[in-house]
DNA sequence: CCAGACGTTGTT
DNA sequence: GTCTGG
DNA sequence: CCAGACGTTGTT
DNA sequence: GTCTGG
């Protein structure tokens, strides 16, 4: 699954990169991290109806517009490409509500019976920006204080199967758009083709992606910093 | 009809 | 064991 | 995702 | 909001 990332590269690198436009709400507050949990405030690109990208920070989580609370989104973190299209948490923002989350890669444990979990880093071959396939929804409530109305944009990333670059590790992946032809139309929220975009979150070529072992630093969200992706080369002893 | 859920991962 | 917080 | 808490009363 | 289970 995808359950922790980074996105160290700048805001006006990004924004080159897809196309984006990024919004003055956007510039404030955004910091490097190699160290992205789950429920925090992160940054995907989203398109207008006339096809304008532009970057903006949505909840990691995402929260339903039915939902009774913000905690919903705890367990709303990815979506199945296997059923993304029909789960009722999904499927709305699934037809028309699509983003793409920016990483510059992300982690996944490997467990092993008997053994400590083991974190591993991914990265794409090339060095570029990984391009996840997202949903966001608009979440309204009162706030509890002041009874006003509030309102916050939430986001999920999509997992499907693992391809043969991940699965030594793990057996889920996110779902990742490659190539830059792919993203307007999976921005586009008046594409129908329910074929066509579950096409997109299938497994990434093989090759795609390429790994490297990683100090377990990156276990506590207290740790932020460039050594997280540092390759750990010792393996651990049995004696 | 109303009440209650609405999710993923990993492990056994 | 399970939930919350980061 | 993992780490850390998981509780109440009363006093400072 | 919408579906499932009772």
């Amino acid at each position: 699954m995808c359950g922790r990332y980074v996105l160290a590269t700048p805001v006006e690198e990004l924004a080159a990169y897809f196309s984006a436009q990024v919004p003055p709400s956007m510039a404030d507050g955004f910091h490097p991290s190699w160290n992205i949990p789950p429920t925090s405030n992160i940054v995907a690109v989203t398109a207008d109806p006339d096809g304008q990208r532009s970057l903006n920070r949505f909840r990691w989580g995402l929260v339903p517009s039915w939902a009774k609370d913000l905690s919903f989104g705890a367990k709303t973190i990815n979506a199945r490409a296997e059923t993304v299209a029909t789960k009722p948490s999904f499927r709305s923002a699934f037809r028309s509500q699509r983003c793409i989350i920016p990483a510059d890669g992300y982690y996944e444990w490997k467990t092993t019976a008997g053994e400590v979990k083991q974190p591993y880093y991914f990265t794409r071959r090339d060095g570029s920006p990984l391009a996840f396939a997202g949903l966001w929804e608009r979440y309204q409530f009162h706030h509890e204080a002041d009874g006003q109305p509030r309102s916050l944009v939430t986001c999920a990333i999509i997992t499907t199967a693992a391809s043969s670059d991940v699965e030594a590790i793990h057996n889920r992946m996110p779902a990742i758009l490659t190539g830059g032809d792919l993203w307007g139309r999976w921005l586009d929220g008046a594409l129908g083709d329910r074929e066509e975009l579950l096409a997109m979150c299938r497994p990434a070529p093989p090759g795609t992606l390429v790994t490297k072992r990683v100090a377990s630093l990156v276990n506590s969200v207290r740790n932020n910093g460039p050594e997280l992706i540092e390759e750990l080369k010792d393996r651990p002893s049995l004696f």
